[in-house]
DNA sequence: ATAGGGTGATCAACTTCTCTGACCGCTGTC
DNA sequence: GACAGCGGTCAGAGAAGTTGATCACCCTAT
């Protein structure tokens, strides 16, 4: 039996472990893979928390919880939403700005021992199937 | 960017809440994905809590509370270990083998899904994939 | 122009999962 | 047999998520 399930599981594990890490090394060691999921969804223009939220699959509550934390660190900053004042826009802050990078290189290292084992061609079938597999499992983008 | 966590976070996340809607709907409405990731290492013969522990790589200590909890649940058993006085062996109870056909029909299911969206090529490739990179990211097995 | 339903965000209380640290009993070696 | 070490548990804490209620603001349909 393949166990689809933990095969899914094994890598993704490894990969955030490793990420954590390299950011701990890096001076960025008060953010959490649960934070970082949602940090990862802002976009450039800003986003508002319900985006956020529906995006990450987490409910509004749990998504203002996670910003309020990455707000208090300086990853992250609210500010007024010009077209409704209802809402309040989440943008990147200077913080988090200079923690991207530290996260991609940790990133591609991964990437590069992967490949390494696998051999190029299987990493990027890899590569392949999971992003065509992203238009069925990401339901909204 | 490819942006290889979010790739794998999205199938695992989708398969998981697949098993466990099919779970709940058969009646095994109890039972969590910290539950079921700690079930799922236990050996025919039994497993001891630190085995089961380092597998799933957690604590003794939360093996310990999972464990409880799943013992309480009626799907595992402790018993005493015939050839070590202070360790205990868990195995699989009555509740918990009947649950295992419904968790494989559910992944069989998602898995014949993704097979049609991906074509049986792509899907081979991508297990394949996985099963080499389990080599790497399943410290241990 | 305004009344009322829907949306964006927050507050409060709770559950689940995980950790660290301390501890106790059994094993096996010297 | 003494004692270092392993298997397991107890106690306490923190992180991440939930539901339910509430409030302010928006927009559309009378």
């Amino acid at each position: 039996m393949p166990d689809l399930g933990l095969l899914l599981y094994l890598p993704h594990r490894e990969l955030e472990n490793r990420v954590f890490a390299a950011l701990a090394e890096a001076g960025f060691d008060d953010v959490t893979p649960a934070q970082a999921r949602v940090f990862h969804r802002i976009d450039p223009d800003g986003s508002r928390l319900t985006e956020l939220a529906e995006a990450a699959r987490i409910t509004k509550q749990t998504a203002g919880f996670l910003v309020d934390q990455l707000e208090r660190a300086g990853y992250v900053e609210r500010g007024p939403d010009p077209t409704d004042a209802r809402a309040r826009l989440i943008r990147v802050a200077e913080r988090g700005r200079a923690a991207v990078p530290v996260c991609l290189a940790a990133i591609a290292e991964v990437q590069r021992e992967w490949t390494a084992h696998l051999g190029r061609p299987r990493m990027a079938a890899l590569l392949d199937a999971l992003t065509r597999l992203r238009e069925i499992t990401d339901p909204g983008r």
